[in-house]
DNA sequence: GCCGTTTTCGGCCCGACTGTTTTCAGTCG
């Protein structure tokens, strides 16, 4: 195996490290494991340019065991210690991680103690009391994990974005007249704005006892379970199944408490290492110069905000759609991207009317766009092989295109200064071609190509498909790249790191899809997409016109988490540039 | 397992909460 696909290793290095948790090793040797996923994580394709193990070596928190196993992997496709694990221990083992409150001692514990493996045995022994009478564990014990265990089988694990928010408004009503709250802040993968969301973080200031807000967050009506209840941390599990963390803490500790709750955990490490490299040291509560080594607490550093944390450890504020593993080279060369706002985007493109599958006629998408005070609605109806959609036939294009000169038309007369532009949402048929001929191709505006079948496809195949489609001179973005559902589908194989750098170089975009199944493209290929030039342009795909702000309330967030500025977003060009630049 | 103008051994980011314990280990974020 020459070539091994390197974007399973970091997985690989994952698996390893919960492997080695769970055979007992010391949590740091496990910990540098997870520590190389990151960094294999960063270097993408570069590794494979470290043909050797020094050269490897040379990665910071690579050492020589790590530099072996990759060198083998890079040569043979194998980590030899994952190989050595995976003979060791079952593999149904490694399931029990997941279980809300059963780390990996206990795990091992009761995996050695009881010789049983598989979810259901667990279930069993815990039921029966055979866990309870573990040394270390009681009936309490039993009981939680119990729970957790039949939580885990009736609730997704995680949330869309989406229903992350709705619930962060929910929660926000419910709390904000508390007597004597004064600030409360949801921090976590929410405010990093991550595409899905496992649990929700409340961080809060109260004027005098933090009780009242604690007792009042426990009791709320949706909370089905209380898993913490404390004077500065409660937890609870609510109906839905979502578990949602409060925390309160003093005004001065805030600015520290809200990076340290926002995370990642990789940003925490990275910020952590900063402030020891300055002589300092960070937690939760603020940011404290090391005297022997130990924290000196009673002379923290000043920090009104983030802003002057960061700046203690001569970093700029960095947003927290940034605070993920892959952009602290961005962060510490200073390159923070400018962020996009919802004010930047000046048009929509890729929406649907009654024409295909929308619900809402093209005048009426027209002018709610108009309402939200955009300039021009680029409509992009299904192309003719979407029959399941109503896709457009070459007679009914060109009837749109028709409607559209009329209601432009329509339009000017009333003194808006609004354009529709001709567009098609066109499917990327099997062999790769678009869904119109040529010369039909060449009359629209501009050309979104999708792939909305044969996801099934090899790598091979389904490469050869969509790198013929980006190459086709009409097509000005590609639609929703891998066809991804969070949470429900992977996306097809395709090796995106080519499919960016082709797209850059063909100047064809790659849409962010607002919408909050789909986001994608992955903000994970930000870097690369700024390191190409790749263009994009932030799209509701709205199916009616209650879809159309989803542009600005999920778009914008994934173009920041992508590090899109204004200036490679095609929608915050004028609707005048706009047309000068896909036509021209 | 990694790393080192304090260190080649002994740290590694750190604190709240819980349950099972009589002083602390495990889990979580």
């Amino acid at each position: 195996m020459p070539d091994p696909d390197l974007s399973f290793l970091p997985d690989l290095l994952n698996r390893t490290a919960d492997l080695l948790r769970l055979s007992g090793a010391n949590d740091f040797k496990a910990g540098a494991w997870n520590k190389a996923a990151v960094i294999v994580e960063q270097e993408g394709e570069g590794l494979r340019s470290r043909s050797s193990e020094a050269d490897l070596k040379e990665l910071p928190g690579i050492g020589s065991s790590l530099a072996s196993e990759l060198h083998t992997f890079l040569t043979e496709g194998i980590l030899p210690q994952l190989i050595r694990l995976e003979e060791e221990l079952p593999d149904s083992l490694i399931q029990w991680l997941d279980i809300s409150g059963l780390g990996p001692k206990r795990a091992a514990k009761i995996h050695q103690k009881l010789d049983i493996d598989t979810l259901e045995q667990l279930q069993e022994a815990l039921k029966d009391g055979r866990v309870a009478a573990l040394p270390g564990f009681g009936e309490t014990s039993a009981k939680k994990l119990l729970n957790s265990l039949a939580w885990m089988e009736g609730n997704s694990e995680r949330c869309l974005l989406s229903e992350a928010l709705d619930m962060k408004e929910w929660l926000r009503e419910e709390l904000e007249d508390t007597p004597g709250l004064q600030r409360l802040e949801f921090a976590g993968s929410l405010r990093r704005s991550r595409e899905s969301i496992g649990d929700l973080d409340i961080l809060a200031v109260t004027s005098g006892s933090d009780t009242d807000l604690h007792r009042r967050f426990v009791r709320l009506d949706q909370v089905a379970e209380v898993l913490v209840s404390g004077d500065t941390k409660s937890s609870v599990r609510l109906q839905s199944g979502r578990q949602v963390d409060l925390r309160t803490v003093s005004e001065n500790e805030f600015p520290a408490a809200l990076i340290y709750f926002t995370g990642s955990k990789e940003h925490n490490v990275f910020l952590r290492s900063r402030a020891r490299e300055k002589g300092l040291t960070l937690n939760e509560y603020g940011l404290y110069p090391l005297v022997e080594g130990e924290a000196d607490r009673d002379h923290p550093l000043n920090a009104e905000d983030e802003a002057a944390v960061y700046a203690h450890l001569d970093l700029p504020w960095t947003p927290p759609e940034l605070r993920e593993s892959g952009y602290q080279s961005w962060i510490q060369s200073d390159r923070l991207p400018v962020q996009v706002n919802e004010e930047d985007l000046k048009g929509i493109l890729h929406a649907h009317s009654t024409w295909s599958d929308g619900t809402h006629t093209l005048e009426e998408m027209a002018r709610a766009c108009m309402d939200l005070g955009y300039q021009y609605l680029g409509i992009t109806d299904h192309s003719q092989s979407a029959v399941y959609a109503n896709g457009l036939t070459p007679d009914r294009v060109e009837a749109q295109w028709k409607e559209i000169e009329t209601l432009n038309q329509r339009f000017q007369d009333e003194g808006m200064d609004f354009r529709i532009f001709k567009g098609i949402e066109s499917d990327i048929k099997r062999d790769g071609s678009l869904d119109y001929e040529d010369d039909l191709l060449t009359g629209f505006d501009f050309v979104i190509a999708s792939l909305h079948n044969h996801f099934d496809l090899e790598k091979p195949e389904q490469q050869e498909r969509v790198e013929k489609a980006l190459q086709h001179p009409a097509t000005t973005l590609m639609g929703h790249p891998t066809a991804r559902l969070v949470l429900r589908r992977p996306g097809v194989k395709l090796d995106m790191d080519a499919v960016i750098r082709l797209a850059a170089r063909q100047g064809v975009g790659i849409e962010l899809n607002a919408t909050a199944e789909r986001m994608e493209l992955d903000w994970k290929w930000g870097p690369l997409a700024r390191e190409v030039g790749l263009l994009t342009a932030v799209c509701p795909d709205a199916h009616r016109i209650e879809h159309i702000p989803h542009a600005g309330r999920f778009g914008i967030p994934m173009a920041r988490k992508g590090g899109f500025e204004p200036d490679r977003i095609l929608n915050t060009l004028s609707a005048t540039d706009f047309l000068k630049r896909v036509t021209g």
